[in-house]
DNA sequence: CTTGTAAAAGATAAAAAACTCTTTTATTTA
DNA sequence: TAAATAAAAGAGTTTTTTATCTTTTACAAG
């Protein structure tokens, strides 16, 4: 809808593994992609990414995997969002205008303006901690099937 | 932002018709790529396409060109964006699940949802002929330059 | 009815995004 | 310290999106 795939992916698998590392486990990758139905390599290198970013956490070797540790569940999806799509989505013009400003508005600046806020606010407020109680009762859910 | 870049050229070039055809003249192709800042050959196949779909006007020869009817200017953006990017940004899953709902949400369903639902306001609301007036005053813009 | 004009149509090309495969490095444990 | 394991890194490939170029068709005016 609003977020590149890989974006999508990302913060699937973040959710994914913060819920699945709440009590200190770790989690392989392949069961990360079976877990949120995505392709194993490529969610791989998104992992990848989002651990030199240290959104996530990561040791290698046996009984290593992904987990993602206290300081990192208090960031917000704004974060990963940020570290995966860049701001385009909270700072871009609605029309792809470069210079659009207040000062220099499309004409649909200030009916976007108030939807890019609503979504600064929503990827702002939510933690990537705040999922795990809803998706343990079986109230939400990051999976097709 | 939250449309496809060939959406955003398409919107933009819809609205400079329509502003520039409001007297009846048409308008030719290279003077609306010169008027929204977009590649010449790419908005033709836009607005190739839009024509087809009934919501620009053209007619080919001398003195033709492009041109926006009465019946058109009170057609919604939400119909340019959904001839060309479909009905994605109006009911997609923000992360990208394919069947989540109200009964099987993913963890930010009711937060999207308003969002969506602000999209679809806006969007609906707005009608191809409401620009006019703030571009011709020089208030809005639709040109990087 | 011929010539010039301008959009339509079709075929390609380039760039970006999405996805895959192979090799390397780090870590654990026997 | 050797073997097994699992992520990191690097090097592709495929698909989609964006953009370009050429040919055809429609229309108007002389």
């Amino acid at each position: 809808m609003v977020f590149s795939k890989t974006c999508e992916y990302a913060i699937r698998a973040v959710i994914y593994v913060a819920q699945k590392s709440e009590d200190g486990a770790k989690v392989g990758i392949k069961e990360i992609a079976a877990g949120i139905d995505s392709p194993v390599h490529f969610i791989a290198k998104i992992l990848q990414d989002l651990s030199k970013r240290e959104i996530v956490q990561s040791t290698k070797g046996p009984n290593g995997g992904f987990y993602i540790d206290k300081d990192s569940r208090k960031k917000s999806l704004a974060d990963i969002v940020t570290a995966i799509d860049g701001d385009r989505i909270f700072t871009g013009c609605g029309l792809g205008l470069k210079n659009c400003s207040e000062s220099k508005p499309c004409p649909l600046h200030s009916e976007f303006k108030i939807i890019r806020d609503k979504i600064k606010l929503t990827l702002h407020s939510a933690t990537i901690g705040d999922f795990n109680a809803s998706l343990n009762a079986g109230l939400s859910f990051i999976k097709e099937r």
